[in-house]
RNA sequence: GCGGGUGUGGUGAAAUUGGUAGACACGCUAGACUUAGGAUCUAGUGCCGCGAGGCAUGGGGGUUCGAGUCCCUCCACCCGCACCA
C-alpha cells in the first residue's frame, strides 16, 4: 500500500476537529506550559513558505511538551486592526472589516492546511468588540494610574489625589516639570486646574508635543514606526509636528525595562536592540550662567570630569533660549541658520555629515574658572535628547574636536601628553590634567569631585538620560480601537467617570467603532471618526452635549496584551480571570521574527509591568524565553532575453557594449510592435558568455548561436535580418519560480505567461532552457514566492513541516529550495515502508510482535535521546536527520518490530502528526497519538562494552582499533604498538609517549 | 563609527563542546529493475595525485600530544543603532 499523504492528512484533520483534540482546559493537575507564536497581521497576500517556519517550530515544541505531560497552551489569533486594511479601503472602497475577515479566513485555511495544534476555541481578533472592550479597559487603567517614584510602581491616580489633598506634591514632582503646590493650594484648585495637574502624572496622558506626522498616511506615527526618516509602512516622508496627542508614559519604566532584560532568556542581539532603544546614559546636568543676562543654560554631559576642557557650548537650533541670548550683531546669521535647518527634512539632517553651525555672540561663564565660553548653535545637537545643549570638550570628544577645528575655536588640553592635537582623546583610563582641583584624579574620581562641587554650588546634579521617548498613542485613522474618552469643557474623562454623567448605554465598554462609508480624514488633522456626527456628539443625562475623542489607538494597542486574553478569551467580566492568569502565567516560549524588537516587544513588556503593578496579574515580564526564527529567502529565477529588433537596413551588426539590466524591460525599444521584434531567450550558460565584457568573444557566440536561428527568423520576418541591440545585449528577467523545475524552464508554461512570449524563440543548451538563479528576499515582485498550499498539495503537510525544519538551524536565514524537499518526502515514504509493503495494492501489514535485538533497541534509544535533547535545544534540523538515520538503520536491519516502531511513531508525532496518527491507529490504538506519552529513554540500551578507537600517530589519524571499554591501559598500548599500520608509521623509531583518552582516542607520539 | 551575529564540499548543513571534519540530505556520475520514471534499489562523490600519500573548516599567527572548536590579529558578509553629548 502506498503512502497516500493527501488521504491520510485529510482524514486526521477532520478527526482533530471532530474530537477537539487540541482543546486546552484552564483547570488541570498537570504543570502548565505556554507556547506562543507572534501575532500575525492577516495581509491580503496570504502566507508564503517563510511565514510558517516559526509556527512549525512552536507547534513541534508544544506537541512535544504535551506528550511529556504538560498542559500546553498554544493559541492563535489575529492582529486585525491596522493601516494596510484602511489603505486598501481607501483604494478600493471595501470596508476594512470585510477585507480583514476575508484575509483572516484565508490565513486560517492556510494554517490549518499545515496541521497545527492550535486550540482555535481561544482565537482572538483585536478588531472584535469583545476583545477591544478590554483594550479600552486597559487604556482606562493607564489613564487612571500614575507612576510612584518612591515605590517604583504604578498606582491608582486616586492615591495621588489623596496625597495632594493632604500634603501637596512636594514629595512627588511630576515627570514633566510642573509647579509645586501644597495641600491648601491643591484643594483650592478648580476641577480644570486639578485635572490639568493630574494629566502631568497619568500613565496615559494628553499633551501637546512634537510628533512624527506622516502626510501621506494622514496620521502620526510612533518613534519605532519611523525608520530612517520615512514611515515604516509605505516609506512615506514624515515631519515633526506639534499636535495634541495621547501618550503612554513608558519612560517611567525605562530603568525597569532595561534592568529586567538581564533575567530574560532572549538572544543577546535582541536584548542589545532594546538596550539601544532605551538608551540609558548616566551623567550630570550642569547649569552655566550666561554673561550679562539672568539666563542660564542647562547642559547634559556624561563626562563631568572634562569640565575644565570646555571651550564652547552648542545649543540645538530649536533651543528656546537662542533668540533671547543672541547678540544684535549675530541675530541675522543665527536666524538664517535656523531657517536653513528648518528647511531641511529629518532625513537630510540625519544624512548630513558636513559640519555647520553659527555663533550666537553670547558667552557662558565657566562655573569654576569664570572663563568666557562662546555659545554656538548647530544641528548636530538634538533638541529631543538631554537638555538640547552640550558643553563641548574638543580635546576629549571627536565631534566637538571636528567642530572646533572647522570654526577655529582654540582647544584646551586636559589630557597632557595623551592629547596630540591630531585627534580628540577618548580613552577612559587616564587621569585628568590642567584642571584645577581635579588635576591628577582618575576619570571616576574627577567625576565624583565635580558632581560634589556643582551640587554645593546648587548648579548641577547627577542625572540619568534615556533615549526612549514616551509612546504616541493617537492615530488619525478609522480602523482602530476608539478611545473610551469623552471631553467635557475640553477636559478628557473616561466614559465611566461620574463627572460626565453619561447615560447608561454610553458609559459602559466597549465604545463601538461606528460603521462608515468613507475614510476621508476629518477636519483639522482629525481622523475619519470626526466626520461622524452621531459618534462624536452625545448627550449626557443632564442634557449637555459632549464630544468624544475621535482618534483611534495605534496598531500596537491590541497586540500589547493579547497573550493574556488567550488564557481566558471568553471572560465577559474581566480581561483575564486572576486565577487563570496565575495558572498560565508567563509565556514560556515565544517565537517570532526580529522585526518586533523595539516595538511590540517593548510595549507588551511595559503593559505587563503596569498590569502587574496594579495587581491585575502576578508576573511582570510577559515572555520568558524568546526564539527568533530566521527568514526564509526566495530563490529567484531569471530568463535572459536578447535585445533584438528587425534591422531595417538589413545589416546584421554588432558593436555592442555588454550590459546587464536586470528585471527591466529594454529601455531602448519601448514601443515597438512585438511583431516587429522577435523575442529570443538564451539559456543561462550562453547568457553568461554573452555577458562577458569581451566584444570579440560575444560576437563569435552571436555568430555561432544566432546565425542559424537568424536564418529561420528571417523567413518569418520577410527576409529581414535580426538586429542585436548595440547597447544592451541581454536583459535578465525574473520568471515565476512555479514555471521552473530546479533551474530548468517549462517553456510551454512560460510562453503562456504573457501574450508577447507566445511566439518567443528559445536558444537551449543540451536541449534544455536553464535559468539563472539568485537568492533574494521572497516577494511578489520578484516572482519567487512559494505558497505553502502548493507544497502541501504536492508533498503533504508532514513533508512540508519536516522539510522546513530540516533546512537548517531555526534562527538562521536561508533560501528556500523546492528541489530539496524530495529528500524529506523520500524519507517519509521509506518510513512508511517499514510498516507496509508498498508494491502491493492491498494492505500488506509488515509489523510483527517479535522481540527486538540489542542493536535495534540501541538504535531506538539513541534516537529517543537525540530527539528529546534536540527539541529542548530547538535543534530541529538535527532531529529530522536522526529520524532519517534510524529509518535507514531499521531498513538495513529489516526491522518491522512493534517494540521499535511504536515508540518511533510517538517520537515522530510532533514533527509529522498526520502520518503518525495514521500509523498509531494501524498499530491498534483508538486514541490520538497526541495524547500518548513521549517514549522514555533508557541508558542501558545504549551503553557499549567496546569502542572502535581512532589511532593517531603524531596527531594524525591513521587507523582504527577496537578495544573493550574496561581493557587495561597497558594492554591497549601494547596492542596498539604491535599494530601493523602503527609499526609502519613508527618506521622503527621508538615511541615517545602514548596519549590514551578512555572512550575517545589513542595518539602515539614519535 | 558602535553593538550583535555569521564564515566548513557544487548546495542546505552536521560535529557529543578540545579527540576519526563533512553525519543527514540536495545535486551530480555510473549501474540494476522497468513499456516508462518525477518510483525503488546498489555503488561513488571535499580538493590534488595513477599511487603511496598530501592538502583542507575566511586569511595569518599562537597554545596543545591533538584545534572547525580556546587565545591574538586581520578580512568578508548579514542584522540593529547611529551627530545620543
Amino acid at each position: 500500500m502506498k503512502y497516500n499523504f493527501s488521504e491520510i492528512e485529510q482524514k486526521w484533520k477532520q478527526y482533530w476537529t471532530d474530537h477537539n483534540t487540541y482543546a486546552v482546559a484552564n483547570t488541570t493537575d498537570k504543570p502548565k506550559h505556554y507556547v506562543l507564536d507572534m501575532f500575525p497581521y492577516p495581509s491580503g497576500a496570504g502566507l508564503h513558505v517563510g511565514h510558517p517556519l516559526g509556527y512549525i517550530a512552536s507547534d513541534i515544541y508544544a506537541r512535544f511538551k504535551r506528550m511529556q505531560g504538560f498542559n500546553v497552551l498554544h493559541p492563535m489569533g489575529f492582529d486585525a486592526f491596522g493601516l494596510p486594511a484602511e489603505q486598501y479601503a481607501l483604494d478600493t472602497g471595501q470596508h476594512p472589516a470585510v477585507t480583514t475577515e476575508k484575509n483572516i479566513a484565508r490565513y486560517k485555511e492556510q494554517l490549518n492546511n499545515i496541521g497545527f495544534n492550535y486550540d482555535w476555541s481561544r482565537e482572538v481578533q483585536t478588531s472584535d468588540p469583545k476583545y477591544y472592550k478590554w483594550t479600552q479597559w486597559i487604556f482606562s487603567q493607564l489613564f487612571h494610574s500614575w507612576y510612584n517614584n518612591k515605590t517604583q510602581k504604578a498606582a491608582p491616580i486616586a492615591d495621588l489625589i489623596t496625597i495632594f489633598e493632604q500634603e501637596g506634591n512636594a514629595g512627588y514632582p511630576s515627570p514633566k516639570e510642573t509647579e509645586m503646590f501644597n495641600a491648601e493650594t491643591w484643594n483650592a484648585y478648580d476641577e480644570a486646574a486639578k485635572r490639568h495637574v493630574l494629566m502631568q502624572y497619568r500613565l496615559a496622558y494628553l499633551d501637546y508635543a512634537e510628533v512624527w506626522w506622516c502626510a501621506a498616511l494622514a496620521t502620526v506615527l510612533a518613534n519605532d514606526e519611523v525608520v530612517n526618516g520615512v514611515s515604516e509602512r509605505g516609506g512615506h516622508p514624515v515631519e515633526k509636528k506639534k499636535m495634541r496627542q495621547w501618550f503612554l508614559r513608558i519612560t517611567d519604566y525605562a530603568d525597569n525595562l532595561l534592568s529586567s532584560l538581564d533575567h530574560l532568556e532572549w538572544s543577546e542581539a535582541m536584548k542589545e536592540m532594546q538596550r539601544n532603544w532605551i538608551g540609558k546614559s548616566e551623567g550630570a546636568q550642569i547649569g552655566f550662567s550666561i554673561a550679562g543676562t539672568d539666563h542660564s543654560i542647562e547642559v547634559f554631559t556624561t563626562r563631568p570630569d572634562t569640565i575644565f576642557g570646555v571651550d564652547f557650548m552648542v545649543l540645538a537650533p530649536e533651543h528656546e533660549l537662542i533668540l533671547d541670548i543672541t547678540t544684535a550683531a549675530q541675530k541675522e546669521a543665527v536666524e538664517s541658520y535656523i531657517t536653513y535647518v528648518k528647511s531641511r527634512s529629518e532625513r537630510e539632517r540625519m544624512a548630513e555629515k558636513k559640519i555647520s553651525g553659527c555663533f550666537t555672540g553670547a558667552y557662558a561663564v565657566h562655573p569654576f574658572s569664570g572663563k568666557q565660553i562662546p555659545i554656538w548653535i548647530s544641528e548636530y545637537v538634538l533638541a529631543g535628547y538631554g537638555t538640547g545643549a552640550i558643553m563641548a570638550v574638543p580635546s576629549g570628544d571627536e565631534r566637538d574636536f571636528a567642530f572646533a577645528n572647522h570654526f577655529n575655536i582654540p582647544i584646551t588640553n586636559i589630557f597632557g601628553d595623551h592629547y596630540t592635537g591630531e585627534h580628540a582623546f577618548t580613552d577612559k583610563n587616564v587621569s585628568i590634567e590642567n584642571s584645577d582641583f581635579i588635576s591628577g584624579l582618575s576619570i571616576a574620581a574627577a567625576t565624583e569631585a565635580v558632581l560634589t562641587a556643582v551640587a554645593e554650588k546648587g548648579i548641577g546634579k547627577r542625572t540619568t538620560n534615556f533615549r526612549l521617548r514616551d509612546a504616541g498613542f493617537s492615530r488619525q485613522r478609522y480602523w482602530g480601537e476608539p478611545f473610551p474618552i469623552v471631553y467635557k469643557n475640553d477636559i478628557p474623562y473616561t466614559i465611566d467617570e461620574p463627572e460626565l454623567a453619561l447615560q447608561d448605554a454610553d458609559k459602559t465598554l466597549p465604545v463601538l467603532l461606528p460603521h462608515v462609508d468613507t475614510y476621508k480624514p476629518g477636519p483639522n488633522g482629525e481622523g475619519p471618526l470626526a466626520n461622524i456626527d452621531s459618534f462624536v456628539h452625545l448627550t449626557n443625562s443632564a442634557g449637555e452635549i459632549l464630544r468624544r475623542e475621535t482618534n483611534t489607538m495605534p496598531g500596537y494597542a491590541g497586540s500589547s496584551w493579547y497573550f493574556l486574553r488567550y488564557m481566558d478569551p471568553h471572560n465577559d467580566t474581566e480581561f483575564v480571570g486572576a486565577d487563570t492568569a496565575q495558572y498560565w502565567n508567563q509565556v514560556d516560549l515565544y517565537i517570532g521574527g526580529t522585526e518586533h524588537a523595539v516595538g511590540h516587544l517593548l510595549y507588551s513588556r511595559f503593559w505587563t509591568k503596569v498590569l502587574y503593578d496594579l495587581g491585575h496579574i502576578g508576573f511582570n515580564e510577559p515572555f520568558k524565553k524568546l526564539l527568533n526564527q530566521g527568514m526564509i529567502q526566495g530563490s529567484s529565477r531569471f530568463v535572459y532575453r536578447l535585445n533584438t529588433s528587425i534591422n531595417k537596413s538589413n545589416k546584421n551588426t554588432f558593436t555592442g557594449q555588454v550590459t546587464e539590466d536586470k528585471g527591466a524591460i529594454n529601455p531602448l525599444l519601448p514601443s515597438v510592435n512585438p511583431n516587429d521584434n522577435p523575442i529570443i531567450f538564451v539559456s543561462e550558460s550562453i547568457a553568461k558568455k554573452l555577458r562577458t565584457k569581451d566584444d570579440t568573444e560575444a560576437k563569435t557566440i552571436i555568430d555561432d548561436f544566432l546565425t542559424p536561428i537568424n536564418k529561420g527568423l528571417s523567413e518569418k520576418y520577410n527576409g529581414k535580418a535580426v538586429y542585436i541591440s548595440t547597447e544592451y545585449i541581454i536583459n535578465a528577467i525574473h520568471v515565476d519560480v512555479s514555471m521552473v523545475d530546479g533551474v530548468e524552464l517549462d517553456i510551454e508554461q512560460f510562453k503562456q505567461w504573457r501574450a508577447e512570449y507566445n511566439n518567443a524563440e528559445f536558444i537551449l543548451e543540451d536541449g534544455k532552457y536553464i535559468c539563472g538563479a539568485e537568492v533574494e528576499k521572497m516577494s511578489k515582485s520578484k516572482y519567487n514566492v512559494v505558497n505553502p498550499d502548493e507544497i502541501v498539495a504536492q508533498y503533504g503537510a508532514d513533508t512540508f513541516r519536516m522539510y522546513e525544519m530540516f533546512l537548517g538551524p531555526i534562527e538562521m536565514s536561508k533560501p528556500w529550495d523546492t528541489k530539496g524537499i524530495e529528500g524529506v518526502h523520500r524519507f517519509l515514504k521509506k518510513l512508511w515502508r517499514l510498516f507496509f509493503e508498498e508494491q502491493q495494492e492491498q494492505t500488506q501489514w509488515l509489523v510483527v510482535d517479535e522481540e527486538p535485538t540489542k542493536e535495534e533497541l540501541k538504535a531506538l534509544h539513541k534516537t529517543i535521546k537525540k530527539v528529546a535533547d534536540d527539541i529542548e535545544k530547538f535543534s530541529f534540523n538535527t532531529t529530522v536527520s536522526q529520524f532519517m538515520i534510524i529509518t535507514n538503520e531499521l531498513h538495513e536491519l529489516k526491522c518491522h518490530k512493534r517494540a521499535i516502531l511504536e515508540p518511533l511513531v510517538a517520537l515522530l508525532a510532533p514533527f509529522a502528526p498526520h502520518v503518525a496518527e495514521e500509523l498509531w491507529q494501524r498499530l491498534g490504538h483508538d486514541t490520538s497519538v497526541a495524547a500518548a506519552d513521549f517514549p522514555k529513554f533508557e541508558e542501558q540500551y545504549i551503553t557499549e562494552s567496546a569502542k572502535l578507537y581512532p589511532i593517531a600517530i603524531n596527531g594524525k589519524h591513521r587507523t582504527n582499533m577496537e578495544f573493550a571499554l574496561d581493557a587495561a591501559t597497558e594492554a591497549i598500548e601494547q596492542e596498539v604498538l604491535a599494530n601493523e599500520i602503527v609499526q609502519k608509521w613508527l618506521e622503527g623509531k621508538p615511541h615517545k609517549k602514548i596519549i590514551f583518552v578512555k572512550g575517545k582516542m589513542i595518539n602515539v607520539i614519535v
